[in-house]
RNA sequence: GGAGGGAUAGCGAAGUGGUCAAACGCGGCAGACUGUAAAUCUGUUCCUUCGGGUUCCAUGGUUCAAAUCCAUGUCCCUCCA
């Protein structure tokens, strides 16, 4: 027997809470109905959370069910502070349009939209914008407890940090009012979101309900789903690399990069993660983790690449990985940086600086003291070496940081 | 609006006139061991032309000498309204 949509997810860990646990099941595994996720452009790009959360949305879209991409063209300009202790940084209106644009194109790589069953993508400052603060305050904020709201998680750390602004609660009443927004214009019934958003999207869920009785109408429930937050075996939020957070977009991290950060996965976290990234029978991820975990990092780290970057930056960052790690030291695929022929001859702590694989020529000069740093494989031992035309091989030369950091300079 | 307390490196937190570039813990980085994992151990963690330079919320002041004392300002916390 064919297994149930809904029982699928649940197996791959996806289900964290539901506001109405039955109601939700039979949706799921019902007829076509309409779900959304919200998105608010705060980076030019998308995170690992924003992506592990579409591909629950694809997995829904591609059961039939229609989904909708709410980008947070308003909530944006106010920010969320949920799990935050400090404000959030104001985003000035150019950010978050040009942010918008970048977001809009990223995912349209991970849901459909065209063909069958496309995603419509949404944006909230179309309906937001339009409203009158005495409107909004009179329609919207009439049905918000501000002691309610205080204690739920979004608020409490805001709180207790202090110094919680009025801007700030003003953020779960837009979230909550964009939910019966897109009830009304699309029928859409379900949200989906990470867990950190479970108070927010519960706001949602009340909302209609007080407005429906107001209004003294009968209105069909909404309902919420959450997925678990990426947590890594270590408890940190997954998605932070050496280089920083594991962005999708190739420019601000690189499909090497992006490689690497899954092959350096925990051993505890592979498991989890291929349930979550990639469409394999649970069966066979349990069995490929128990007899070979580093195969299976192996194959998470090539997936996971494949489904962000293509097939063809996957195959090139897996064989840049396996050229570099296998002794050899170089790859044709290898993060490459080109800087004029011209700095030649150069002090290596110059040059450490010039490529940014050190922030101050003292932390430079620091890894050669402690022998972090190798010139084509060979151990740099004086800060005052100079680095000349004798160096290069075809122009280039290749320098590595530490164990896992490589980076091929190319002179032109 | 009133009274008191606080602001120290990425974070937490000592230090309350010179011996302070600032203890300690976490985090980060490197080394050893490994499997590009974890755990463990070691070193390191403001910049530097290695002479020194610039730091302890901000700006002024006292002093031979200030993270440390004084004044003003900013922000935060607690109690009262």
């Amino acid at each position: 027997m064919e297994k149930k949509l809904f029982d699928i997810l649940k197996e791959r860990g996806y289900v964290k809470d539901l506001t109405h646990e039955k109601e939700i099941i039979d949706l799921v595994n019902g007829k076509p109905m309409t779900f959304y996720l919200g998105i608010d452009p705060t980076a030019d790009s998308l995170h690992i959370g924003h992506f592990f959360a579409l591909t629950l949305f694809r997995w829904l879209q591609d059961f039939g069910h229609h989904g909708i991409i709410l980008i947070g063209g308003a909530t944006a300009l106010i920010g969320d502070p949920t799990g935050k202790s400090d404000m959030r940084k104001m985003l000035s209106k150019e950010e978050v349009e040009h942010n918008k644009k970048e977001v809009k194109e990223l995912v349209k790589r991970f849901v459909k939209t065209d063909g069958d069953n496309p995603a419509v993508i949404v944006d909230n400052a179309d309906w937001i914008c339009d409203k009158t603060y005495i409107d909004f305050m009179r329609d919207i904020g009439v049905h918000f407890n501000v002691n309610t709201m205080l204690s739920a998680d979004c608020y409490k750390k805001r709180l207790e940090s202090g110094g919680l602004t009025f801007l700030e609660m003003g953020y779960m009443l837009m979230q909550a009012f964009d939910f019966v927004h897109l009830n009304k214009e699309y029928g859409c019934r379900l949200q989906i979101g990470g867990s950190d958003q479970w108070g927010n999207i519960l706001a949602g869920v009340d909302l209609s309900r007080k407005i429906g009785f107001s209004e003294g109408k009968k209105i069909d429930p909404l309902f919420g789903w959450t997925c678990p937050l990426l947590i890594k075996a270590d408890g940190e939020k997954m998605g932070k690399t050496a280089t920083g957070t594991l962005w999708v977009s190739r420019e601000k991290t690189t499909p090497f990069d992006f490689y690497q950060a899954w092959i350096n996965s925990f051993d505890e976290d592979v498991e989890r993660s291929l349930s979550f990234f990639t469409r394999m029978e649970i069966e066979d991820i349990k069995e490929l983790c128990q007899k070979d975990i580093r195969e299976a990092k192996k194959l998470l780290a090539f997936e996971v690449t494949k489904l962000v970057h293509g097939e063809e930056e996957a195959v090139k960052a897996q064989k840049a990985a396996e050229e570099l790690f296998s002794h050899k030291g170089i790859s044709d695929d290898m993060p490459t940086i080109e800087i004029p022929k011209s700095v030649l001859d150069i002090n290596i702590l110059d040059l450490l600086l010039q490529v940014k694989l050190v922030a101050s020529k003292s932390e430079g000069r620091r890894l050669i003291e402690q022998n972090g740093i190798s010139l084509n494989q060979e151990k740099v031992n004086s800060v005052d070496q100079m680095i000349t035309i004798m160096h290069l091989t075809n122009d280039s030369l290749v320098i590595q940081k530490g164990k896992k950091i490589f980076l091929k300079v190319i002179f032109k």
